[in-house]
DNA sequence: ATGGCCTTTGCAAACGTTTGTATCGCACGC
DNA sequence: GCGTGCGATACAAACGTTTGCAAAGGCCAT
């Protein structure tokens, strides 16, 4: 009777017509469990992301349930709040339930968890993240962080500014790193001096662009303007300066790396890197299923990718 | 040997150990798959959300799928765009796939949805939104709207305004009613008159507050302060003014509705009615298992449950 | 030595599918 | 009348668990 239901070649048009309407006339559900037990496919992908609370991977989120949707593919949720022990603990439910991929945003991948994920043997691809080290069945997709720095500050040097700081993420992530190698290479290429005590490390979250001020302001020769890890840094970095009484973009041009929807509602609306949402969330997606489907690893749709990011220009980086 | 890795009455505990250390070296993990189909029980949950995009929606997923995985349960994401064939859709895959519970967040319920929700025949609980009509075991947590517009407009009247608008949601959500229901009950109390053309329809996103402010200016009379059916309609009401001219919140005083993370952030920083989000997400879920494990309907943990938002004042509302 | 209790071990059914193989009936061309 | 080919029909194994039942073995009190 299931071949009734799905297959073709050995049931003829018409029977599998009349079998299909008694089976809905008798309210059959066709039941996955079962289903996948035998055919060892679960249909399944799991998502994890750090926090669903951050708009940008919730576009993420958004985005790979809908592609993942598109091809008959359901997403199992896990939110690891950074915790390495959720990380791991995801890695292991991911492993009972039998998933067919896995995709991993933003996260740092220790070297605990990676040997985690290869253990699954199912593909895993990475958004906007690295893997310590290579391995056989772990993928990526990222945006072209480099790049980015690079257009960011490029712009402000364009703008006229010659003190530039950089607000950087907490831990030595590899997208915070790329991003900063972009900003020395802007600065280089613009015959400006690195220095290192323009560098202030924040969180990655609101409340880090806030003490990001003070440490700025504090020094000898202060910024005239900042490049932030990430929008919601900016957020953070832009809400304390209008606080302290300064006047922006012209005591501060600031811009992010995102372009989080509020980016163009902020006081004064914030210049940032748009990251390309869509073509991350369905990019990973389509690598999975075409890891899944025993295309060459790393070629085609299968190779590991970077997209370039694109610079919107809004009030926060000045005229 | 399923006996030693769980049940404890049959096996001797040192016995149990044994296995347990035997298991562990041949790399042994359980498969989800056979347990539930001999068991009946997937331990999963079901959860569709409107979008992902939106940071309120984001934080409640965040907070089900936490206290869903604190319980052993696992979270299977939808998210539906508002698009009634995604939501259907849902439902049919929550239905071959076995879940023991759904979760739904913000979304009207038509008839058709509700239909098929119901014919899951597993616990249903709604976050936020009201089903047409009654139903065996589709259940409801939510915020209490009315008293939440109640404190609102009761705020804004303290300050001094008597021209009060409402700009609200798009259809005729549940919520966006008794969110009105509040604004006028509060304009009673006062001894206000409720002006039909001080409400407005926006669409709930930021789009709307922004063409909302024109339609108030125009009035003969424009208010002098809105209340808007959420943040983001405030929040894009808030940009709309300022581009027009407008000093916030001397000429408009706002108040929104959710208590995003970013309406400390906005320019000036929004007074809200603050949601209980994690209540609502924890609350669903603990309502979904408490009917799982049987508990009398509609009582208890499973009964019905209306939880009161908190006004949140800052800057918007003026002083 | 016998019976009773407890722990361990073993066996098999069941869950709801997919999938391979076998059988059957039937119409067709020779 | 006979092989051929095709669609329908039937049957059974397999997927990896849980769970009930039976049997076996050890120990102790009688």
């Amino acid at each position: 009777m299931s071949r009734a239901l799905r297959d073709s070649p050995r049931v003829h048009p018409e029977t599998k017509k009349r079998i299909q309407a008694i089976a809905e006339e008798m309210g059959y559900v066709p039941n996955t469990i079962a289903r996948s037990l035998v055919t060892g496919q679960t249909q399944t992908v799991g998502l994890v992301v750090t926090t669903m609370t951050d708009p940008f991977l919730g576009s993420i989120a958004q985005t790979v349930e809908s592609t993942a949707n598109d091809h008959g593919y359901t997403v199992i949720l896990t939110s690891s709040s950074n915790r390495p022990e959720r990380e791991i603990a995801a890695a292991e439910m991911f492993q009972t339930r039998r998933v067919d991929g896995v995709i991993v945003t933003s996260s740092r991948i220790g070297a605990l968890y990676q040997d985690r994920l290869e253990r699954l043997s199912v593909p895993v691809v990475l958004i906007n993240s690295l893997a310590e080290y290579k391995s056989r069945n772990i993928y990526s997709i990222g945006v072209d962080n480099q790049h980015g720095g690079y257009l960011a500050t490029e712009h402000l040097l364009q703008r006229g500014h010659r003190r530039i700081a950089y607000v950087a993420s907490p831990a030595d992530r590899s997208d915070d790193m790329q991003r900063m190698a972009g900003y020395r290479d802007a600065l280089t290429n613009a015959g400006v001096d690195f220095a290192p005590d323009l560098v202030v490390r924040g969180t990655g979250r609101i409340g880090g662009g806030e003490r990001a001020l003070p440490v700025l302001l504090s020094l000898a020769r202060p910024p005239t303007a900042v490049f932030c890890y990430n929008d919601m840094t900016a957020i953070g970095l832009m809400h304390a300066a209008r606080e302290a009484g300064l006047s922006l973009p012209d005591d501060l041009a600031i811009v992010g790396f995102d372009d989080i929807a509020f980016g163009q509602f902020t006081y004064p609306s914030l210049t940032t890197i748009a990251q390309p949402v869509a073509a991350l969330g369905q990019g990973a997606v389509e690598m999975v299923l075409a890891l899944l489907a025993d295309d060459a690893p790393g070629q085609g749709v299968a190779a590991n990718r970077l997209i370039p990011g694109r610079l919107v220009v809004r009030a926060s980086s000045g005229r």
